[in-house]
DNA sequence: TGACGTTCATTAGGTAGGCTAACTAATATC
DNA sequence: GATATTAGTTAGCCTACCTAATGAACGTCA
């Protein structure tokens, strides 16, 4: 081990992981409110940036291919997501959310983002300015590693 | 809704809860290697601020008591905890972690952190500052809210 | 002091969500 | 056109969560 700077790089990565859980522990505790398990919501998320093929639902949340096939059964059954198949490949299943799927994952986003919000709120003006400026360090940095 | 304060406010709620989620779902990935469960890791961190009760466990945890029985159950059968009876209250379980459970923890956390590290390490001296401080913040924030 | 209600944990039994292995159907390759 | 590959499903198993019911220990108070 170096000298100091690896240990500050260390304590930064400590703290960044631990926030991260508390942070997430705290805003789960809304999602029952949605009446939709847990998996469903997240996988639905994925939806949001359009349709999708099964395989790339199962790659996204880092579930295996059958996982995700029960998982989009579920959904389909309680009427979260529509199924339809892509006329280039027979194989594939293509997905997309209904309008259903579309209030309930906007009703859970609201639920956690609020929460947030209100923390966020009662912060500095500087404050928020550094915390919206790190979420950006951050989220670049996971998008470049 | 109101004006552009609320807006920025509100984004950056969500891009906060959005990074979480992606830090975590990366670094989530190393976790086989211990060869413990995902529950029982995350149930044994919270052993690392010394003795806790089953009770106390489920409730840092989120989980209704039968799961952490369960889980303790298990944890404690391929030797991760030790249980001992408090002699003030013939109730309560009392858990502590054994040598064993301390070292799949650090091996566990050093997987995770050391994932997060290399990021951190490639970014600019400056958005590490930013960083280390932003996570301060969101820290005070959390424990306050 | 002893009956009553409360609290801590466990047991029993069910559901959801994850896995691997084995399969079907469709596509790609040579 | 035979063979290999790929997408998804089915089957069967395990872990992790829940509620309901139970047991055991504690506190209270008439």
């Amino acid at each position: 081990m170096a000298g100091g700077a690896t240990g500050r790089e260390r304590e930064t990565a400590d703290r960044l992981h631990s926030v991260a859980i508390h942070l997430l522990r705290r805003v789960r505790r809304s999602d029952p409110l949605t009446g939709v398990p847990a998996a469903q919501l997240s996988a639905l998320s994925v939806l949001m940036g359009g349709p999708r093929t099964l395989g790339e639902m199962a790659t996204a949340e880092q579930v295996r291919p059958p996982t995700m096939s029960k998982l989009v059964a579920d959904m389909e059954r309680v009427g979260l997501v529509r199924r339809s198949s892509d006329p280039e490949d027979a194989r594939v299943v293509r997905l997309e959310m209904s309008a259903k799927g579309r209030r309930v994952l906007s009703k859970g986003r609201e639920l956690r983002i609020a929460d947030i919000e209100r923390l966020v709120h009662r912060l500095r003006p500087e404050e928020r300015d550094s915390v919206a400026d790190a979420v950006g360090i951050v989220e670049r940095m996971l998008h470049e590693g």
